[in-house]
DNA sequence: CTGAAAGCGCTAACAG
DNA sequence: CTGTTAGCGCTTTCAG
């Protein structure tokens, strides 16, 4: 029954003997237009299939109805950002929003005016110079974690809230038995990071223990974080009694090369990642994380993306600001000394 | 120097006392214009950071320029799936197109008429409604995966060549002392589960070897997986000497399932996935896997799309299809008896 | 309560 | 070689 182009606005006027605007106005349902009117244009809407052709709509509404996302380079394994991309498109989709993805190559020219009403930018780094011209834009930008030192402030900011679960995670350890603590950082410019060691730091330093931060690649091979590990489970004075890995991809290098060495996860050496993925509860053994909740960040993202929207049109340069809250999650891999 | 609103031609064609179309021929290279008067456009669209409006171009031409992308529900977890939807946004890239990601829980209701000039619908899994609109929609829809029987045909199939490599790991294995293997498949209703399943029964047959398979729930809880490997691996009369397992995140499981019941993986039982991911050359031992290539897949979907596009333009109703090839990744996981 | 008409920014006949 | 003009499909004043 439907034709091979799509039906019209204008299609449903014609049916009618209306005209176009009277279709609209019964659509959006924005118009004064009477009660039959606005039945009679329903049916014949759904009659004809009628989609709104969104290309148009945006073009007369001076908006486009997308969100750009960037993610970080090199960001292919973590299935956080996995997460928070469906948290992001999800959201976006209730708003009647699309969300497209930025290519990690993004050819720099033109990036400072995509065809979007906003962009999220998950992890901004310092290094990054998309990030860099994407914020001198004249696009809204809202970051997922905040911009490092440096960077021009976007016009939105969704944080997790780092600081607390990082200190119940070592303290946690603590509990368990932990003296000799070490930290395994990416040499990630991202504010994720810088917060994790400032945190772990100021923790230990707390304590009186001395915190020891060894930087990798990032990503690592293997052989890069077992040469790593092996360090720390040498040292002569103190041996490490518990690992924190930041990223979850290192972490399972970082189990598999103690056990290689001889020590037991979760008895004599605690291991823990600052980031959770379903494979750390799937490793045996399951291995504590903290939980950053990508879905429900991605979805703050959004709701922030669309105030700061909002916030532009009406000539509002407010900094729109959300702390999403994370959990840890205790898993076998800190559970402690099964005998002393 | 630039104004709030961005430029049009409109600024372009005023600022040099031409019209529209003059200024638009010269920006597009389409129409005849003299080469001093291209020169002088550009040079001024360059001075006023003038980006065409692709919504408004896209209006014109009745395209959208993007491409929908429909990732199957429950793949938070595959970082396969990360990488191919980079590749398919790298390649749409370089042809101008936008990708968009469809929300898991799409409404149904208008999928038929997304805002789309293609769809790539990657694994479409038989009991996927949205991916059987999609097939009777209006748009032309490329599949990452042929089809399972039993739904409309799609526009485009790219496909991996799973089958050679199947038989290349199952010889592999062969070599490396296999006798009696097992498959753990998860519950899916896609092409690539049954090729699999198909092409490791076949294997089995021809060498008189009886296939033992086991089908999980997906995704399955690490207890499950757990059980399932603690029955093959206790069978009274022939104990299993090797496991494939379907997907990545599973076989992390096996291997630690099987370590904590006493086996050496990599010695005395092989592991195998038959999709690789990063994790699987970070773990110890390493796992051997099938390489199914996502990024170059993802490009060759974007391929197969555009050619579709370009089909349907011209009335023409062939399929497309394309076989990517894979290759298996040996590593310790299989690389037999140290000692026998 | 409804119709006519303008216009979002762009492309592509068709004239000159 | 360049200008004029007519839309793409939609929303939204402004008249009636």
């Amino acid at each position: 029954m439907r034709s091979d182009r799509a039906a019209t606005l204008q299609d449903i006027a014609d049916r009618l003997g209306v005209s176009r605007s009277t279709a609209s106005f019964a659509i959006t349902g924005r118009g004064r237009v009477s009660e039959e009117m606005r039945r009679r244009v329903q049916e014949v809407a759904a009659e004809l299939g009628y989609r709104p052709n969104t290309v148009a709509r945006n073009l007369r509404g001076a908006r486009t109805g997308m969100i750009a996302l960037r993610l970080p380079p090199d960001s292919t394994a973590m299935s956080y950002y996995m997460e928070a991309t469906f948290g992001i498109v999800e959201e976006a989709d209730r708003a009647g929003m699309i969300v497209f993805m930025l290519p990690t190559e993004q050819r720099p020219e033109g990036v400072d005016q995509l065809p979007a009403d906003a962009v999220i930018a998950l992890d901004p780094a310092l290094d990054d110079p998309v990030v860099h011209l994407l914020l001198s834009g004249r696009v809204p930008v809202i970051t997922g974690e905040p911009v490092p030192e440096g960077m021009p402030s976007p016009r939105g900011e969704v944080t997790s809230d780092h600081e607390p679960a990082v200190r119940e995670l070592m303290d946690h350890l603590h509990q368990r038995g932990m003296a000799h603590p070490a930290i395994v950082l990416p040499d990630l410019q991202s504010h994720w990071a810088f917060t994790v060691r400032d945190v772990f730091a100021a923790w230990c330093a707390e304590q009186g223990i001395r915190p020891r931060v060894v930087t990798l690649p990032h990503p690592a091979a293997p052989e890069v974080i077992h040469g790593a590990v092996a360090d720390l489970l040498r040292e002569q004075d103190h041996p490490v009694d518990a690992i924190l890995s930041v990223s979850d991809g290192t972490v399972l290098s970082v189990v598999t090369s103690a056990q290689s060495l001889g020590r037991r996860v979760g008895e004599d050496l605690l291991v823990a990642a600052f980031v959770d993925s379903e494979v750390l509860a799937l490793a045996q053994p399951s291995i504590t994380a903290i939980d950053l909740h990508p879905r429900e960040f991605g979805r703050r993202c959004v709701r922030a993306a669309l105030a700061a929207i909002d916030a532009a049109a009406a000539g509002d340069d407010r900094v729109v600001r959300e702390l999403v809250p994370v959990a840890v999650q205790r898993r076998d891999s800190t559970r402690g000394p099964v005998a002393r």
